[in-house]
DNA sequence: TCGAATATGTAATGTAGCTTACACAACACG
DNA sequence: CGTGTTGTGTAAGCTACATTACATATTCGA
């Protein structure tokens, strides 16, 4: 019976295996990896150094778990945002907000400082964020925009390039001011003003019908 | 007389200097700051453990003087880019040139990672990176942009949104990729390709006379 | 209430590597 | 040559943790 317990939140492991990831989610984004020992972690979340080994097997094994449990794709939001249909301006704004969603959020920021920082010592980390941020918005957006360029309401021949623009138009900035641990933050009002500068930009550029 | 020595390049202790700043910087980028010893560096520099302590008192000094001494700005290049009279778009293409010469150095590509990972620790040091590349690309980018939006040669009204733009149309796919240490490598062809691609979107996103 | 499984707290172990100390060598210079 | 200065090689100290071990406590089903 304890192995069907053992891996279900409502158990008292499973509890405490989510006060420790919690823990050491918080740790980890204040004081970076190496800096957070694994007492700090128990200290905070209660239980014992003991419990975290059983569950983690060590403390690579506790950044991998969190990575891969917490980072969740945008995969379905960013597929909401594309189905749903709607004239292509709206949808434009729509996957741009989902994805600077993704890109400012304080879960995914933390996490993607710490990863960042361990790329080189875990590279599959690495990919697996990269997966489930970067990766997906290109490759959803060329989904999309093939579909526009189709239409004819886009004039341009490669999807991916285009993807590619679009996602750096919109996250970019954030995401260099990421790496260099500026603080990120955007108000609504900013955010607001970023999409309402952007958007037409993108539209205008990629226009089907030149000026001349 | 050895006070006058000690900062010389050509002196003994400053040849050695230099080696120790070069067998460190090699090995940083190899294996990731925390996992180079020192014992690793003095191996391949030749020298001793206490020549490098005279010298940079700890290893976070060693990764300082390697920041501060070996990553110049990109200042003068872009200058230059600009200054000379060109028309608008040799001018663009000169700017992202010296962009991306910048941002696909190995030199900088290496520091870059090794400083980005060590951000949490030593906030200075991404600061000064940050200064040294993208800052400075977003300065003068926004210097030059304003002479041509005042010569009516693009529409728009905010230079710094402009220049934010344009290089993260002209870098900011490599910058991403650095960051999760996929390799970052362009052929001169690829390279020609990706701005024949960029420029025209950016000259047409912000041509004067819209096609309405 | 009993007893097995599981969690806890603490202390011990081991290791890696930064840092320091020091005796010795090379060198510059009078 | 001799003397002071600077560089070298080695070894030992020291600290900080990750990791393990274990005795005790708690939980929970029967």
């Amino acid at each position: 019976m304890s192995a069907s317990l053992r891996y279900c939140h409502d158990s008292k492991r499973g509890k405490r295996r989510e006060a420790i990831l919690g823990a050491a989610h918080a740790l980890f984004v204040e004081k970076g990896f190496e800096a957070t020992t694994l007492h700090d972690i128990v200290g905070r979340s209660g239980g014992s150094l003991a419990t975290l080994y059983d569950l983690f097997d060590n403390k690579p094994g506790l950044l991998r778990a969190l990575v891969y449990e917490r980072c969740v794709s945008i995969d379905g939001a960013l597929d909401q945002a594309i189905a749903t249909r709607r004239p292509y301006k709206e949808a434009l704004r729509a996957i741009a907000e989902e994805m600077l969603d993704r890109f400012l959020d304080p879960t995914y920021i933390g996490l993607f400082r710490v990863v960042v920082a361990q790329c080189a010592a875990h590279s599959d980390l690495a990919r697996q964020i990269y997966d489930a941020g970067p990766a997906v918005c290109l490759a959803k957006g060329a989904e999309y925009f093939e579909t526009q360029i189709e239409a004819g309401t886009m004039a341009a021949n490669d999807p991916i390039a285009v993807s590619t623009m679009f996602f750096q138009m919109v996250c970019g900035q954030f995401h260099t001011q990421l790496v260099f641990s500026l603080p990120v933050v955007l108000s609504a009002k900013e955010r607001a003003r970023h999409l309402n500068y952007v958007l037409p930009i993108f539209v205008k550029a990629f226009e089907p019908f030149p000026p001349r």
